[in-house]
DNA sequence: AAACAATCCAACCGCGATCCA
DNA sequence: CTGGATCGCGGTTGGATTGTT
């Protein structure tokens, strides 16, 4: 098949998006929503191609985005799950509300890889045969806040280009304070769907404990595999409807939360 | 103070998956 | 069923910023 001509072919702007360019999207998704990517910037009147919108969108501009600095648990959670799911950022950032799949990535690559390397050298050195980092127990995690931050993502790496030091992106972009939020958030509240903005709910409580979201499975869309089976594991049907395609359904096993049941499990 | 190195992260690119006529 | 259109993901890049010499 051909491949639809992109950004540079059709003479629209590529690069940083202005504020400017950021309010039109964002008022124009919560007008119309973004039904289709390809057909909005011409629609909403942007000289960007819908990848870019796309993009602009699920990792800076949606609601929900969580900024700052990725908590210990968060962290925690990052090395857990790609050490279960390897480079699966999109999964991984469904695990971790307001992250999105590209922050994660950035993380891993700039700060979290070390240290999974560091600790696969431990475990080599002590000569035992975990293969994973056992998580902590659920007691201290949650002696951590949310707002804790890591010590990764602050000072021992210098701190070169934490959020501290850019404490949030919309500040240097002049229209963009928290009074842009509660306007356009304000405007027109009626046409808001949960779709266009699946986590306002979100903002209210914050991350409270990664592990538990493992099981509850909560953020996956509705009628996903994983939402299916958390939903019939919670009800206590898990032996009748496995999703053997579902993150939670391996994590769970690998972690051991199932393994007790796992000999009951009906045969793939 | 200047030059260079290291780090960070937003954005781009290409590909496979999925949707739909 | 087929093939075009679109979406979403993961890898990578490049500019900006910060640290070091």
């Amino acid at each position: 098949m051909v491949r639809a001509p992109c950004c540079e072919k059709m003479g629209l702007k590529k690069g940083p998006w202005s504020g400017e360019e950021d309010q039109i999207l964002v008022n124009y998704i919560h007008l119309h929503g973004h039904g289709n990517w390809r057909a909005l910037p011409k629609l909403a009147g942007l000289l960007r191609c819908g990848k870019s919108c796309r993009l602009r969108w699920t990792n800076y501009l949606r609601p929900d985005i969580k900024r700052g600095n990725f908590s210990l648990q968060e962290e925690h959670t990052i090395l857990e799950l790609h050490n279960l799911l390897g480079n699966r950022w999109s999964t991984i950032a469904a695990k971790l509300p307001g992250r999105t799949d590209n922050e994660i990535k950035n993380v891993w690559h700039t700060h979290l890889k070390k240290r999974a390397a560091a600790n696969h050298d431990d475990s080599n050195n002590n000569n035992n045969h975990q293969q994973r980092v056992a998580p902590p127990p659920a007691s201290l995690l949650r002696q951590y806040s949310s707002d804790d931050v890591s010590s990764l993502t602050t000072g021992d790496n210098g701190g070169a280009q934490s959020n501290d030091a850019k404490p949030d992106d919309f500040s240097s972009t002049e229209e963009m304070d928290e009074s842009f939020w509660s306007e356009v958030l304000s405007a027109d509240s009626s046409t808001s769907t949960d779709h266009d903005f699946p986590a306002a709910e979100l903002g209210s409580g914050l991350y409270d404990d990664p592990l538990a979201s493992f099981v509850s499975s909560e953020g996956d869309g509705p009628g996903s595999g994983e939402e299916a089976a958390a939903a019939a594991a919670a009800a206590g049907l898990a032996h009748s409807i496995v999703d053997y395609t579902s993150m939670d359904f391996w994590y769970n096993l690998l972690t051991g939360d199932n393994n007790k049941e796992l000999s009951e499990l009906p045969p793939i």
